[in-house]
Parts: structure tokens; sequence; C-alpha cells
RNA sequence: GGAGGCGUAGUGUAGUGGUUAACACACCGGUCUGUCACACCGGAAAUCGCGGGUUCGAUCCCCGUCGCCUCCGCCA
């Protein structure tokens, strides 16, 4: 290889010793009667200076090099004059005066510049990803991705835990996302599917009795897309045996607090808040409320009994709701915004948005002057009622949503969000809170039947045990979601252990008794030999990761990651294959995408 | 499955029913001894994503298609 480095780039330090460093052109300027070269490596950048005069075969050589050939330079490192130090350098105040240099490799014109002075399209940037990945911002997410995952072993270990490496290529298994299927060549006409989660093979380690264990497990579902959704992403999946709901979240707690402090220097409250479902769901309006949006949702159903108004009295009368969004600043929606409004929330499911824009009228202190279609509706205390019970003032926006409990809950929610982003709203960062009680089955009416909220594998509460049968929608789950900033970054269970609670369970998923023996028949049997009470979590490593370091999507902190379109433009991937494959496989594409 | 946006030199953008298709950066050549977004001079570089239609004439208008991005559905 000729010249070996001898030290890091961006660690060159004034000395007057020789050094080697080794890396790529960062950038060349040649005054003719000086060149000067910032070499580059993955610790930063440094600065050589050639003089023709001093040294005219280096001269020679580094005049012909170009951006981004990779060369190495044994020199004398020199403090800069004072007047040539650059501050906006680590390197800054020293310089490398080469005696000798190398080229390890030409660079042709690279397809994009690396100095992130434009925004390529996504497309060059993947197929080209080695270069993408020389810049310095994504190699720091990928350090700081490294400093997580370092920080989740060392502290699970810590802690006991085993990190046991299961399958990839195992069974598909009803519910859940669509499967990612893998022809099994032996076994004609069959197929592997390539896990969700770990979830099956992680309670089966529990029952073999590891107690405690982890992963840093890579999962598959093949779903349409979104910027923080790739088809393969990566958990931290835990999973412990003897516990409870709440040593799990302790436990979950402790270990996310150290890693974003280890990886990040993001400090999370201590302790988590703790909010109910339903709660959450009736302030905030989501299962995943964002914290930092300083609004929330009121019941006004009481404040408008008696209402001539049709869209609020109906849906009273049907036993439904009437909830309200105070939007600061939002009377100055334009009459366009408010139709849209409209509209998107009736593509929510909602009937309708009723808005009242507060004191337009040019009143100094009469909020219950109010704009609105339906004003003229209500009668007057019912308006002040309103304004007082959401605390409205003059230059808010009052929204209402009329009808069945969930269907107002979501909308406002969105809307919520929608006016957090409008009028940037938005306060603090890192409002981390676990969203405990979910309900264990919800009823799906494309299916026909009810299915599990989580998995079909979630305990229980058992003060609902009975309900199972009878009123299952009311049975809630020993289960708990992890939500940072309105974003779902964890979710866990109490599994269930005891084998006739599981086929209970089976049975109120309508699943027969065919199925549930052909797909979970193992499962069952395991439960019956001493399963242990257990339970776990799954963290979503890239989310939090992409969190930290302020990404806007998942494709920043993966090396590899996909398109919206589950392809990758670098290796081509998906791409045909060889009929002689397919016949092996026992496979007939009956399309062809050329 | 649905909606929206984008696609023009290597990259990022501008632009127009008839233009020599413009600008910046990158690239190539030259000048330059203190730059670090070097500066200055010059040059090369475009099937205007692809296919079809309308038109005397399409990069521009219409239809289709492919790709990318974002969102809804979906994601236990």
């Amino acid at each position: 290889m000729g010249l070996r480095r001898t030290v890091w780039c961006g660690e060159v330090q004034a000395s007057g010793v020789e050094v080697t460093v080794a890396g790529w052109v960062d950038a060349t300027r040649d005054h003719g009667g000086l060149l000067f070269v910032d070499v580059r490596d993955r610790s930063g950048v440094v600065q050589v200076v050639v003089d023709p005069g001093a040294a005219p075969e280096v001269w020679e050589q580094a005049r012909q090099w170009r951006g981004e050939w990779t060369v190495a330079v044994r020199g004398l490192v020199r403090e800069r004059s004072a007047a040539n130090v650059n501050p906006k350098l680590a390197t800054g105040a020293v310089e490398i005066v080469p005696a000798e240099v190398a080229v390890y490799g030409r660079a042709r014109p690279l397809p994009f510049q690396l100095d992130g002075a434009a925004a390529v399209e996504e497309t060059t940037r993947l197929r080209y990803r080695y270069l993408d990945l020389r810049r310095p911002d994504l190699q720091a997410n990928l350090r700081m991705r490294h400093r997580f995952t370092a920080a989740v072993r060392a502290h699970l270990d810590a802690a006991g835990f085993v990190e046991i490496e299961t399958p990839t290529l195992t069974r598909s298994t009803p519910e859940g996302a669509r499967d990612y299927l893998v022809p099994a060549r032996m076994a004609p006409g069959r197929f592997f599917a390539l896990p969700q989660s770990p979830q099956l093979y992680k309670q089966l380690l529990m029952i073999a009795g590891l107690e405690r264990y982890y992963q840093i497990a890579r999962c598959w579902r093949d779903e349409d897309l979104r910027a923080d959704r790739q088809p393969e992403f990566t958990q931290v999946d835990i999973e412990l045996s003897f516990v409870e709901a709440e040593d799990v979240m302790a436990l979950a707690e402790g270990l996310v607090r150290e890693a974003c402090r280890a990886a990040a220097g993001v400090e999370l409250q201590a302790p988590l808040p703790r909010m109910t479902y339903g709660e959450a769901m009736v302030r905030f309006g989501s299962d995943r409320p964002d914290l930092r949006v300083p609004l929330e949702i009121v019941e006004v159903g009481a404040d408008l009994s008696g209402t001539a108004f049709q869209g609020f009295a109906q849906p009273l009368a049907a036993g439904g709701v009437v909830r309200a969004l105070r939007v600061p600043g939002g009377a100055a929606l334009t009459r366009r915004e408010l139709d849209a409004l409209t509209a998107e929330a009736r593509n929510r499911g909602a009937a309708g948005l009723a808005w009242f824009l507060l004191g337009t009228e040019g009143e100094p202190a009469g909020p219950v002057a109010m704009r609105s279609p339906i004003a003229k509706f209500l009668a007057p205390e019912q308006r002040a009622a309103l304004v007082e019970r959401t605390g409205g003032a003059a230059g808010d926006a009052l929204f209402l949503v009329a009808g069945p409990a969930p269907v107002a809950a979501t909308v406002l929610g969105w809307l919520r969000l929608w006016a957090a982003d409008r009028f940037e709203l938005r306060r603090g960062a890192w409002r981390a809170l676990w969203v405990t009680d979910f309900p264990l089955l919800e009823w799906d009416a494309d299916a026909g039947r009810f299915v599990a909220v989580h998995h079909p594998f979630t305990a229980p509460h058992p003060d609902d045990l009975a309900l199972l049968a009878g009123e299952p929608a009311r049975v809630r789950a020993l289960a708990y979601d992890l939500v940072v900033d309105g974003t779902e970054v964890g979710g866990g269970s109490i599994r269930i252990h005891d084998r006739e609670v599981q086929s209970r369970l089976f049975a109120a998923l309508r699943l027969s008794p065919e199925e549930t023996a052909d797909k979970f028949g193992f499962l069952l049997e395991a439960l019956s030999y001493g399963a242990p009470p257990h339970g776990g979590i799954a963290l979503g490593l890239d989310r939090l990761v992409m969190m930290l370091a302020g990404a806007d999507s998942l494709r920043d902190v993966i090396a590899f990651p996909k398109t919206a379109q589950a392809g990758d433009p670098l290796t081509g991937a998906p791409a045909a294959v060889a009929e002689r494959q397919l016949r092996e496989l026992h496979l007939r594409a009956d399309a062809v995408r050329t």
C-alpha cells in the first residue's frame, strides 16, 4: 500500500513531528504558486499546503489530484500563522507540509456533490449510496445509531439479559401485517415467512427458561411505506419471565433513558408520565399524544343540551358526544382553509366540522362575538358556555365535532396536530410518556370479527377476563406503548402464559379450532409444559435514532434503505430471476415488469 | 387501493406553443504564494423521463406510462 496512516485527519495536532494521513481529497485550491489540498477521512479534514519551490516533485503530483481521489500524505505538521487560522475547522490551526504523497485510487467526477449545498433527489442518492454515505452528517447518524445499540447491549448485559438470535425463515401466521414470503425449494408450494417480529420465538425462549432475552432484531412487513416506515426495520426486542407490566416498563424506561443519553445526550423526564388509552383518546384524540402541543380536546355536549341545531342534537340523542378544540390564533384562518378542514374532517369520518371564530368583529373584549354559520342556532348562554368551557379568547377558533366518541376524538386529534403545524404551537421536545390500558380487541368491520389491537398473545387484564366472551370490546389489555413527541417508539405487553386463556382468546378472534391447531398448535403445546408468566417490549430502533438525529426520514439513519416502492436503486432489487431458479422453486411468474 | 407534488446539462433550479433552452455549483483548460464556498478568464456539457395524441410546429397543451417524494387506507 505504500504510505501508511499514522493519525486521523481530524486529530492532527501541532507538533513539529512527522505524520501520515490517508483519506479522500475533499477539496483543492490551486493558487498556481501555492496549492492547498483538504484531505478527509472519517474523523474530519486537515489542510495540506504544497509549495512548488520547496517540494517540486510533490507539487507536480499533488496538482494533478482531483476531488474524491484516495491519497496519502506524509509530512511535518506546522502551526499556521495567526492570520491563517480557520476557526471553522477542528484542525484549522495547523497544516501539513508534505514530504511524500501517494495516490491509492483516482475518482471520476461524482454524480452529485457531497457538500450538501443542493438537495439531491433521493433516487440518485440511493443509487450511489456509497457516495452519499461519505457525507459527514450521514456518518454521524450511523455513529449515533451505533452508540445507541452499544448502550442497549451494555445496559441489558449488565441486567443479566442474554442476546439470542432467532430465525428469519419462519412460518406465516394469520393476523397482523402482510408477510414477506420465501419459497421453500424442499417443500414445493410451501413458503417461509420473514418475521414481522420475533414474537413467538421470544415467548418460546421464556418457556425454555432463558428468563431474560433480548435481540437487536430485523423485522419485515410487506405494507405500504412512509417516511417513518421501511419494509425491513430493526427492533430492540426484549422479553422477561416472572414479571408484571410495571417491571417491563421500569426496565424499558431505564434502558431508553440511558441509550438516549449515551447516543445523543438527550435527557428524558424521570419518571415518565403515564396515561391510559382512554384518557389519551379523550384529551388528545390519539393513542400516541404529542405532548409538545399545548391543546386539549374538551367535552361540550352538556353545554349544548337542548340545542336546536340538528348537527349537535341528533348525535347527542344517539348517545354520541360533542367535543371541541380551541385553536389559538385560529380566527385568522381563511374561509378557504376552513372549507378544506371541513372536507378533510368529513374524509376522516365526521359528519361535519363546526367552527367559531372568536372576537373577529373588532370588539376589544368580546370573545363571545363569534363568527360562524351556526352561531345563530345557539342561545347566547350556550355560546358563552362554549367559550367558557374551552377557554376561548378573541382571535381563537373553536372547532366542534359531533358524533360517536371515537370519531370525534380522532378527527379533533388530527385537527390538533394540524393546528400545531399551522400555528407552530409545539413547545419543547422529548415529551415521552407511557400509554397503558389499551383495549385488547377491536371490531374489524371488513373482517366481521374482533381482531387483536396489539397481538393475539397479549394478556387480558385479569379483572376483565369474564368479559371476553360477552363484551370483548370492553376487555383491557396488559399492554403499554412508549410514545415520544407523538411517535410510537415502543410497545409491549404481558403475554398469555395459560394455555386455556390463549385458547379462549383465539376463540374470541373467531379462529377455528382447526386453524388454531394448525397455526398455533406449537405455542399451545409449549404453554402446556410449565410456562412462566412473562412479558416484554419491542423498541423501534430506527425511529428512536431518527428522532435523536433530528432526521425527517428513516432513510437518514439506515445505511442502505429502500424507496417508497420498497426498491433499492443501488442493487436494483427486487429483480427478475432466471427461469431455472423459478423452476427449482416450483414457481411461475404471471407478471413480468420490464 | 386512493390523493397530491415532482421529473429540463453531472447536480440543483429557471423558462417558453416557434428561443442559439438560461443560471448556479460541479467538470475541463488557463492565470494567480495564504486559500479554506479561493478569485478571475475561457470551454465543454441537454433525446427537456418514456410512449402516444392535438397542432403547420410540443420541452410547454391533452392522454397513458415509468420513476421518485408526501399523505389517506394499510402497518396485530
